[in-house]
DNA sequence: TTATCATATTTTATTTATAGAAAAAATTTG
DNA sequence: CAAATTTTTTCTATAAATAAAATATGATAA
């Protein structure tokens, strides 16, 4: 009982195989008396052409997939809900693959290429460019296009697309409201340590903002979420700023480096009996919805992910079709001012 | 300069090409001393084999689907995070498909079978028996394996596998807690208005809990969400509490039957100047994280979504190994009780 | 030494659809 | 009406792997 194929359908309609595969694919040298005779058949057979056989021939899979570390973070979902639906008008699909480790990534990225013949690969929230050499000495032109990763000045940048937004900049922008409230204690939250992550990047903007005002850096109030735990996670925010509150350092303010790490530091903060903004500003980064519905609602750098998200599956289809060569595109953000940040105490 | 090919590897091994291929899907028929020779120089010349070739040959594509409807609720992230890990234990890949309607579902997923020769498909969070029969009439022995996705009793459960909790009786649970606090008038928030929907399951639990009661059910008090605004989001919840609040209705309790919503609807009653739950007591359902860092933190019936999802692919492997036949597992529930509910005012 | 058996390896066929060459049919032109 | 040309269709090779059949190799026993 096997699934009807190509052949079948060619000896039902009295025509050779290849005029069905014209009649499906759109063929020029086709009779149309002939073409709509065979999609009849094929309707009424409910034929569907066999992916795999397709794609052996094609030597492509006309699949594109993700790779992402921490799908749990809404800021991601909203991302592949956008970038499912965009690879599926383009006739594509999608394959998901979730990497536990940075290092992993790549490696994983490259075997997915030839094992599944993608025609490019969306890197989202991860650092993989530990293996900076092994991307840069891929011969094929395969595509990648980061998105909630960052793109390090020193990668061959001919080989990628990028969607992002300025971290450093926009990150230095959010630190310079909090002086600007009169903050001068500012704990930062930060997920990762690797150069170039988003993390680093929002890390150094922060850097930026308090040589600006001249206000001294302090490496106490830089506080790196556990290791063990789910990096950008409600809970990791939530450790993170009870060992902070447990240390004893004096701030008035904490600087989240992203809305999800914000929510937990608010339920520790409120455990402890401080108010926000009363006592303690919270802020936030990324915009995701769960900071505007909560309670305070979180101040933060909202990135314009829709857009970024359509953005990314453009690019990558501009390439593939070999439309454009790659681009790097920086999305504005904004700076969205709500309930969890105020003027500092006292 | 196409990709090196098992005919390569072949010939640089001095060997045919099934010796090869032995050795790549560990067959007995082959000198070990061969095979580690074969592996080697696999290894050194980073020869990965061509999937869709496979495919072909095996007649299916080690693939199994996730067929999602709300993929940005938390709820359902937290699912596909496990359900990816596991899938990739076994060697298969995942394919996302996102659909905007339940009533695409099943043709989607039945294209996609056909199509990319699917071993299985996970429906979640959607609706998708508006069309038994097509399902029902299905020869070919595909697995379903339905997650946040009401597995009805006139269905042939022989086709399926299911895993999911009582939602009926949880609901219930949760509507008779709220019933001992001494609340009457429980607003509940639906988001689906299908026959044996989730959505309409745990609005049958909470008729039931006040039917056991002998409390009047008011029509007036259920507030389907809005059509046309994702179904389950914290948006959603919001506005539809607010036309809650603008009716005028008199209304202890909110029982949000989603988290997700039970996040909107507080923000929506605390923005009237309404405390949670000195004014109004607040529930939902599901046990994302956001509903224990909100604050107030959310009275929940807690799913146990890790054990769910690993279950549901342990069934899914069972049916495609041959080794079992349809299982339908119902979970057992937690009621969490946080700080979202308490007595009732008066 | 040769037949027998077990193991190891190669050859050939197969999987399904597509591309390009070859063939057939239809049309135009002289 | 035959020859030339165009359109349409069929045939064959191909993509890269796997499975089964065929063959080779080596060891053991008669």
């Amino acid at each position: 009982m096997s699934e009807i194929t190509i052949k079948d359908i060619a000896k039902l309609c009295g025509v050779g195989v290849s005029t069905v595969s014209r009649a499906i694919n759109n063929h020029p040298d086709i009779n149309p008396e002939t073409k709509n005779k065979v999609m009849e058949i094929i309707k009424e057979n409910g034929f569907v052409p066999n992916n795999s056989a397709r794609n052996l021939k094609r030597t492509d899979a006309r699949t594109i997939a993700v790779l992402v570390k921490g799908i749990t973070n809404p800021l991601f979902s909203d991302m592949i809900k956008v970038i499912e639906e965009e690879t599926q008008k383009k006739k594509y699909s999608l394959a998901l693959k979730h990497v536990e480790y940075y290092e992993d990534e790549v490696d994983v990225a490259l075997e997915l290429i030839k094992e599944k013949r993608l025609r490019g690969i969306i890197f989202m929230g991860g650092y993989f460019f530990h293996s900076e050499e092994k991307i840069s000495n891929l011969t094929v032109p395969y595509i990648f296009s980061t998105i909630g990763t960052a793109m390090p000045e020193n990668i061959n940048r001919a080989l990628y697309s990028s969607v992002a937004v300025d971290d450093r900049k926009e990150s230095s922008r959010m630190t310079a409201y909090l002086l600007e409230q009169g903050h001068r204690d500012i704990a930062i939250l930060s997920a990762e340590s690797e150069i170039n992550s988003i993390g680093q990047l929002r890390l150094e903007g922060y850097a930026d903002a308090l040589r600006e005002k001249g206000i001294p850096f302090k490496e106490t109030l830089v506080r790196c979420v556990e290791e063990d735990v789910e990096h950008y996670s409600m809970e990791n925010g939530y450790i993170t700023t009870k060992k902070l509150l447990q240390s004893g350092e004096r701030f008035t303010a904490v600087y989240a480096t992203a809305d999800i790490l914000a929510v937990g530091a608010c339920r520790a903060l409120m455990e402890e009996g401080l108010r926000i903004p009363e006592d303690v500003s919270v802020t936030g980064f990324d915009g995701i919805d769960v900071g505007k519905y909560y309670n305070p609602a979180i101040t933060t750098i909202k990135q314009p992910v829709k857009e970024m998200a359509k953005t990314t599956i453009r690019l990558l289809f501009d390439i593939i079709a070999g439309r454009k060569t790659c681009e790097h595109i920086v999305f504005p953000a904004e700076l969205v001012i709500r309930e969890s940040s105020g003027k500092a105490k006292g």
